[in-house]
RNA sequence: GCGACUGUAGCUCAGGGGUAGAGCCCUCGAUUGUGGUUCGAGUUGUCGCGGGUUCAAAUCCCGUCAGUCGCCCCA
């Protein structure tokens, strides 16, 4: 006998998920409900390679993202002179590059979808992996974009996600220009570590917020004011009585209560302003969004977020872009619902087979192989079973993998059906059987 | 990157100096008027890795790696 050869214990890789079969068919569900949607609003799909150049990934500048960069083992030196690559952390960067490379051949507005697989270097955690899937739309436009864009994608994002069966969500909308407005109007120099203080709001509570702020430089009416303004949550009427400081203010003021306006047609709770909602470094220069899963709370991060950017691919092209785009973290929302409420995702078959076919006589092997191929040329799935042991075999592969009927030829016309779920047998025409 | 906790069978875990354990799963068989029940048999481990203390370490000590959770950040 040979030696005992050496193992290598397979093992997860942290941060990297991957699914069981029947996991994996309610996962396709959702990615088909997605695409689904996102056409009947008349987005088309897109997909851009895994990789970019680094360059492009920085040519934003500063991008305090992880990220993995590409090397081959055999390198040599011709290696050297090519550009590195790295694979993209998001979906936006890649989309910006697509755009400015394919501009001539683009009908503006651009609305593309993309679904694809993104990387980030980070420390996983329940609901943050280090490849993961994205859903992101996007509309950009040449100079101008209008402002009802970025309702429409409010409403297509709370459709999709409706229907995803996970409880109530919420869209928690805000616009960028209403809070920095108000820090321009205090003098402050760099507005981030206030509105990174004011995105913790909900987390850190009030108190310590305006001590943030004092340590930033604030007064403690400037804070004050700060801290008001940001508790603001409601409808496009809470947002109008905002009092503005400066233009740049009411802009944001009337661009939220506008948008807001456009979705009244969701349910009360579906989207709402919240002035919290800053997010952080980002490029987003007005309408910005989180979503929040209110039947969820053992998970409180946002699931779906996006927003408005002024100009998005100037570092690629000599044009002016704007844009507004939103992005489902699938992976995030998959496995947190998985985690928490795995009924939700209506987990059934380990199998896509509607039928099992089973034959105990071994000189019935062509026979199996028509009867399954006439039942596929009607649309079915049909898997057959090789192996004749004994006979229950076939009923406990069958009952372990719900698949749902088991069909036992009888000639090539006929043949027993049996009904997994009664235990009911007939003998049926093959061209007439119907799942029942 | 920082902090806390955890690493023992495929899975969930017990054992805390003296021959490596349980339940579940899996495989085979028996029973059973088809899948259920019951019974029998069987496979599986560098006790995460390296060093130290000891007559003796899965167990105590040091280091290291990995994982989980929190921070940071984010989908």
């Amino acid at each position: 006998m040979a030696e005992k050869q050496k193992i290598y214990k397979p093992k997860a890789i942290s941060g990297f998920p991957e699914w069981l079969p029947e996991e994996r068919i309610a996962e396709q569900r959702w990615f088909d409900h997605i695409r689904k949607t996102f056409e009947s609003y008349g987005f088309c799909s897109i997909e851009t390679p895994s990789v970019e150049e680094i360059d492009v990934l920085l040519a934003k500048g500063e991008v305090d993202k992880e990220i993995y960069v590409l090397e081959r083992l055999h390198k040599d030196e011709e290696s050297d002179k090519e550009s590195r690559l790295a694979l993209h952390f998001d979906q936006t960067v890649p989309f910006a590059r697509y755009t400015a490379q394919h501009f001539n051949d683009l009908v503006f507005p651009f609305k593309r979808y993309q679904m694809q697989r993104v990387w980030r270097g980070e420390r996983p955690q329940m609901g943050r992996m280090r490849e993961f899937y994205q859903c992101d739309i996007d509309v950009i436009n040449v100079d101008n974009l209008p402002l009802s864009f970025d309702a429409e994608i409010a409403s297509m994002i709370y459709e999709t996600l409706e229907g995803l069966n996970i409880g109530r969500v919420q869209l928690r909308i805000s616009n960028r220009k209403i809070l920095l407005g108000l820090i321009e109007s205090m003098g402050v120099t760099d507005p981030v570590p206030v509105t990174r203080a004011v995105d913790k709001l909900e987390k850190i509570g009030e108190e310590e917020v305006q001590n943030i702020l004092i340590e930033e430089g604030l007064n403690a009416d400037q804070a004050s004011q700060v801290l008001a303004l940001s508790k603001i949550k409601g409808g496009a009427d809470d947002i109008r009585a905002i009092k503005a400081e400066n233009d740049k203010m009411q802009d944001g003021i009337d661009e939220l209560a506008f948008v807001l306006d456009n979705l009244a047609h969701l349910p009360t709770q579906a989207a709402i302003a919240d002035l919290t909602i800053v997010r952080g470094l980002d490029y987003y220069t007005g309408t910005v969004y989180e979503t929040q899963l209110l039947d969820i709370p053992e998970y409180e991060g946002s699931v779906c977020s996006g927003g408005r950017y002024d100009d998005l691919a100037g570092q690629y092209i000599n044009k002016h872009l704007p844009g507004v785009g939103i992005s489902i973290g699938f992976s995030r929302l998959f496995d947190v619902i998985r985690q928490t409420h795995p009924d939700k995702l209506g987990i059934g078959p380990k199998s896509p087979a509607h039928l099992l076919l089973y034959t105990e006589d071994k000189d019935k092997a062509a026979l199996a192989t028509k009867t399954a191929q006439t039942l596929r040329g009607r649309g079915f799935n049909v898997e057959v079973y090789h192996t004749v042991k004994k006979w229950d075999k076939h009923f406990k592969y069958a009952k372990s993998k719900m698949i749902p009927t088991i069909c036992y030829p009888e000639d090539e016309q006929t043949a027993k059906f049996k009904d997994m779920a009664t235990g009911e047998e007939t003998i049926q025409n093959i061209s007439d059987w119907n799942q029942s």
